[in-house]
DNA sequence: GAATCGATGATCT
DNA sequence: GATCATCGATTCA
């Protein structure tokens, strides 16, 4: 892949979210254990024109890193108790941001399940990552992940690494208004893989 | 299967 | 003090 994570995610976030169905997400946990979702949905959420998005009111010490460089994870709480992972887009100072709503797990799934409280066996895969505060504490991630970049090729980084892998992505998606939220709802702006029976609900 | 509802805390006004 | 991009338990079917 000739792309680096900076001009693949330096791009419209609409474009972006699109892009990165498919793609694998490898997360290596605090604890070292490396897990591994295909992303099969997301939203896209932009700037002050998106009244839907965190950077909607400009810059506040929360939204800024959406203002910043392309590339690294946002992870914020939401209704107290669930995180959400999100990955920078658009250019510098330009606000953009790729909410990851749900993945089809592919590798590391005993890891998921005991991070979610599951049982060892008998759970169903489709219990692991669909949903946005599902698939965070199915990879171990939370808040200090905030500004961990995303790479393309699995480095050294012992704990908290997020990789990438864009290869073999489908291209049989769709689109729909966004989910769960109260402002622009009718905003086409989420892409979701055809068929997946990982899904949202 | 679908619908309803309460928990919970960071953030901003 | 209002907002919020959720989940899981519970209910009814």
């Amino acid at each position: 892949m000739a792309v680096s994570p900076g001009s693949f995610f330096g791009r419209a976030t609409v474009e972006v979210a699109r892009d990165l169905l498919g793609a694998v997400l490898h997360a290596s946990g605090p604890d070292g254990q490396w897990t591994a979702g295909r992303i099969v949905e997301t939203e896209a959420y932009g700037g002050q024109d998106d009244p839907a998005s965190h950077a909607a009111g400009g810059r506040t010490p929360r939204s800024e890193i959406m203002f910043g460089p392309p590339g690294v994870a946002y992870v914020y709480l939401i209704y107290g108790m669930h995180h959400c992972l999100n990955f920078v887009t658009e250019a510098e100072d330009v606000a953009g941001a790729v909410l990851i709503r749900a993945l089809e797990p592919v590798s590391g799934e005993m890891t998921m399940a005991e991070r979610r409280g599951l049982a060892p066996c008998g759970f169903r895969p489709r219990d692991l990552c669909t949903g946005p505060g599902k698939l965070c504490q199915a990879l171990g991630i939370d808040r200090a992940w905030n500004h961990v970049p995303v790479t393309f090729a699995a480095g050294e980084e012992p704990a908290r690494a997020l990789v990438l892998e864009l290869s073999g992505r489908r291209v049989s998606w769709g689109a729909s208004p966004r989910i769960g939220i109260t402002r622009a709802r009718e905003w086409p702006h989420r892409f979701f893989l055809s068929g997946s029976g990982h899904l949202s609900r």
